[in-house]
DNA sequence: GGATGTGAAGTATTTCACAGCC
DNA sequence: GGCTGTGAAATACTTCACATCC
């Protein structure tokens, strides 16, 4: 079980949950490095080819350690290797997709998740059209079978691309089931109790903060 | 060093990013409000509804005006109103697609962005294959028909759903024509030129920094 | 009574600037 | 010389608390 209140070990959660959300963006910029053959990267590079003053990045990293050799910069396959330790993505997460229509057909077929160290492994729907279905590798399941195979294949994320009105019911139950994280698709934002995360795709809202600074000169 | 040059860029209200950001939730929950027929919130009532303070709420809606009475609280119907109109959501905003693989297709047939104010009004690929074909009412056109087609539809948005490799040129190629807001789908982030807004779409990122919470406890 | 609007206070986050090391 | 790591300073953002008004 979760607790708090306990630091008895490292300084693990005090890092601000912005620094957290930083962090992706370097391991990415660090894989390509890597690809790129480049050994060693100064706060400087990493922070221009990310948009970020060389400080952020520095402050960032001191929460989880040192990892920079001071007059050279940062080891890139060491502080790659250690960003994705950090963020536990140097094992393969199982993933389940709950609502198989339109979008979640393309998140199905999106090849993007699997080079990143997640693995869609099992799909739900609700209606009967669709269950039994195979897409893109996996047949479709009753949601009936939730539990069952969230225990027996440890998923602990749930990708949520229900109807928007069905989608807190669903939430609600993934949860019962143990998923610890959902990445949630409909136009809401789910309740969760503490301790559960969640994040939102909504490229609406996106559109809709774009258009005040579109409408600055009309 | 010296400074480097700041335009000053105080077009409009000098309201924080953040604050415009949320802004399309308020508008969300008030739209739902109207609907349900409720005349008159509270921020009390509508900070329980988005997990936010009610002083956050007040104090974000001070940047742009007073709406409220006191002793009351605000009209759903003129608050919405006056928060689209802030927002430029009164009038609708034609949007091209760039890119109709998979992805693309899945924005076109997408029906969630007509509601809130933006018409998908075009479609473009490169692919000779794709060029020519019909897609959610759309026929899809050569990428050199951009130019044309942005400016004969007043088209200042476009969704880029193309290859990553392919993105910034696509963007570079968008601003020339015109384009002022770009909503992204690779995972990476485009250089554009001041006043030019980007958003990007980015699940890996989302599902990223949530298994940092995840491997807390192992 | 009850709610807004807002300076002031309190936090959070970013940037500075420099000692320390390679 | 160059670059990290980090306290301290600066800035940004959120919350408080209360005068003010319906």
């Amino acid at each position: 079980m979760t607790l708090d209140s306990t630091p008895s070990r490292q300084s693990r959660s005090d890092a601000p949950e912005v620094v957290v959300a930083r962090l992706p963006q370097y391991v990415r910029i660090l894989a390509r490095l890597l690809q790129d053959g480049t050994d060693v990267v100064s706060s400087q590079q990493l922070g221009a080819r990310l948009q970020v003053t060389p400080a952020q990045i520095r402050k960032d990293l001191s929460y989880f350690g040192r990892f920079g050799k001071q007059g050279r910069g940062y080891s890139v396959p060491h502080l790659l290797d250690r960003l994705k330790q950090i963020l536990g993505l140097n094992s393969t997460w199982n993933v389940a997709v709950v609502g198989v229509g339109r979008l979640g057909r393309a998140i199905l077929s999106y090849p993007g998740f699997t080079p990143d160290g997640f693995r869609l492994v099992a799909a739900f729907d609700v209606s009967p059209d669709v269950v039994g279905q195979e897409v893109a590798g996996l047949t479709v399941q009753p949601i009936e079978q939730l539990d069952d195979e969230v225990r027996d294949r440890q998923i602990s994320i749930a990708i949520v691309a229900v109807p928007t009105e069905h989608t807190q019911e669903v939430v609600d139950r993934l949860v019962e089931c143990g998923i610890r994280a959902v990445l949630n698709y409909a136009p809401i934002t789910p309740q969760v109790k503490e301790g559960i995360r969640v994040r939102n795709i909504d490229p609406v809202l996106s559109l809709q903060s774009m258009t005040y600074y579109l409408s600055e000169d009309l």
